[in-house]
DNA sequence: TCTTTTACTAGAATATTATTCTAATAGCGT
DNA sequence: ACGCTATTAGAATAATATTCTAGTAAAAGA
């Protein structure tokens, strides 16, 4: 067997910079329906008028409408996982970063009101493959998370708790308000969430992970 | 007009005990197909089969796919609620009511696994009638907590916060870890929540909730 | 540069699934 | 028993997803 570089090692080969454009545009175009029509409601045909392409193409690229669905939600994730590592990267105390969680949650969630609503409407039913994708991608975000935070539970700023507590507990609260705010919202009016607001969160959030 | 009673001023009758029967019937083949195929790939045979009845049944009494998956979601929410409220009248402490809340969703959702895996799966998407519907649900029930909880505010015992920042702040995160248990969990194997997870989540929601 | 190969696009043809429609049946009040 | 309405049934139709075949364009090889 030969290995040909240390990425991708299986089937990976540049693809050309017009096929990323074309799947960028139909996911985009895929979003766009999601968020105007409604997911269940949105036909291949909607998103095909949207991304301007035919079929042939939506199904070369993506194998089926399921799999559009998978991919923008996997790609949705990512963004949010490697924002949410950078933003972590820049805090250097344990409240601070408890409190970046849970305003950086926040702020990209009003940034990305379409795609944010997207991730948060459905996480069950996608095939196993894309399961599989998900838990894997999950897995390493924990613990890329966990190894910023663990220097603050050991110098004991932070509460000892069972590992897969800490997201809940600190981005529980804002996750669930932020849901009820996007289901409020409609498509086009750009309001925000109060400052404040946001605040409240972060201190409670703090209040419950600290010693 | 003739008004003809003071419950269901329109359009009510009371229905045939087989209608009722039907209908439940439908809503729990409908269950067990999402719950054990997926909502997406659920067919209406799929129903139908399960229900043992036939299409023009299905319509008759439900108008559309999406029409039996309103009514399920409706009715789930309903049963919730109620239990919820249930409960929560039976506390008369502060500390018991808050934590009662979280032992209450804690314990709701493992007793009725697929059901709350359905009620977590989708919320937006539904028609505007449908939606009309749940928001009307949804501001009695927060009037009903609201009421059982204002004397403790009143008093002093429980933080002056927003209106709805309290069931994020109480509920969320246990609503967040529950999630994941749900979909970590496959149909068959009845594993169940460990009582001190459950009490760490009461015990974080009171800390945030007290003075 | 020409040739070969592969990725991609297109859209008609097909398969699957949701919904409608018409007729038949069963319960219920009078 | 009679008539009324709710309910059931399933064939007919409509809407939608997916497959397939052929053509095009871009890269790789000579």
């Amino acid at each position: 067997m030969v290995i040909r570089s240390n990425k991708k090692p299986l089937s990976a080969k540049q693809p050309r910079a017009a096929t990323v454009a074309r799947r960028t545009s139909i996911l985009a175009g895929a979003l766009r329906c999601f968020d105007e029509l409604g997911i269940d409601v949105t036909t291949i045909s909607d998103i095909q008028r949207e991304a301007d392409c035919s079929v042939g193409s939506l199904y070369h690229h993506f194998g089926s409408k399921e799999g559009i669905a998978e991919e923008l939600f996997i790609d949705g994730i990512q963004q949010f996982n490697a924002g949410m590592i950078r933003k972590l990267k820049r805090c250097n105390t344990a409240e601070a970063s408890v409190k970046g969680v849970v305003r950086f949650y926040c702020d990209w969630t009003v940034r990305n009101r379409a795609l944010a609503s997207y991730l948060h409407s459905r996480d069950v039913d996608f095939s196993e493959e894309a399961r599989d994708r998900l838990r894997n991608i999950h897995r390493t975000y924990i613990f890329e998370v966990y190894t910023l935070f663990a220097r603050y539970v050991k110098s004991g700023e932070m509460r000892i708790l069972p590992l897969d507590t800490y997201v809940p507990l600190i981005s529980g609260p804002i996750q669930e308000y932020t849901r009820r705010w996007l289901s409020g919202q409609s498509e086009s009016r750009a309001s925000s969430i109060p400052k404040p607001m946001r605040e409240l969160f972060a201190g409670s959030a703090w209040k419950v992970m600290r010693t």
